[in-house]
DNA sequence: TCCGTTCGTGTTATACTATTACATATCATT
DNA sequence: AATGATATGTAATAGTATAACACGAACGGA
């Protein structure tokens, strides 16, 4: 099994992490009762066989490919379901979604955005999360949920 | 004078901070050789008049009104200044622009986005962001700005 | 099992957000 | 005053997202 601490951004086995994050979801969504209807679990599959960022009409395109609907709320819906039940993200900085690569604990992750190779890493966001809690919590704002994506430079992109 | 650091969900002199912000953009902007052009003057006196989140729209329709050009480019290039130099924040969650409350010093706020009355916060982002590089650091990631934006409740707004 | 309700899908239409491209004008500098 | 860089105005279009409605499948209770 792949090393589901790896970053996104050293190499990894696609295939493996597809597979697993794939089964993990529908044991998720089977034990809450939630229904991965083909839409949904075909959003899914589209989204983790291209690891990496994708605008909804991309989605949207696939998926009329594959015998869906091929009008926006097809894909709208399939992407909400997924970002609302923690199986996937949206990215605001890049209008786009991505699956959650740890669908099994619920987390808030950090998003980091290479301007080099477009990459972009869902890196461990507890250490964030606390510090953002903390400084809501000063002003009695209690959060629900955030969203915390930095842009800059990956280390193979980096200059030397 | 306004206290500087009062949270955007405290009441306060909105008329004092309008000016006092304006002032110290105005400053900035001679201190830095920034032109602070009529429509970028002006778009930032809209946003510190309705002391919210605007969509560019709104801020279009009201420089049109002050005899501004009216198409789309006028107001984003007149926001994207203001944000490119720190005089306003873009809230990629709601799609909208606010002012910065405070353009004297360099900073990374975090936004604290109200869905009961939906006010926005500016609150202090240096614990969270020094959060962020340490995240990114650990792989080896560069962060060149970032976006830390939560949804909840403030503090009128949340149930007892 | 039948009924009613909820939920999900497909479709049409439209709303909202943002950018490209180009012409014109203004500014800073010589 | 001439030049090059910067800013503005406008037209056209690209890209993102939602509202509203019809239909049908799944679910729960009588």
């Amino acid at each position: 099994m792949p090393d589901p601490h790896a970053s996104a951004f050293e190499r990894h086995d696609h295939a493996g992490c597809r597979h697993d994050v794939l089964a993990a979801v529908e044991r998720e969504a089977r034990e809450r009762g939630l229904r991965l209807t083909p839409v949904r679990r075909r959003t899914l599959e589209i989204l983790l066989e291209e690891h990496r960022a994708m605008g909804a009409y991309d989605v949207l395109e696939r998926l009329a490919k594959d015998g869906f609907g091929a009008q926006p709320p097809v894909a709208y819906r399939a992407l909400d379901f997924l970002v609302d039940h923690g199986f996937a993200h949206r990215i605001r900085r890049l209008n786009a979604f991505a699956a959650c690569m740890h669908p099994d604990h619920s987390h808030a992750p950090v998003f980091l955005i290479c301007t080099g190779c477009n990459a972009v890493a869902e890196a461990p966001g507890e250490q964030v999360r606390e510090a953002l809690d903390a400084t809501a919590r000063s002003l009695g704002f209690a959060v629900e949920r955030s969203n915390i994506e930095a842009v800059g430079l990956c280390p193979t992109c980096a200059p030397e």
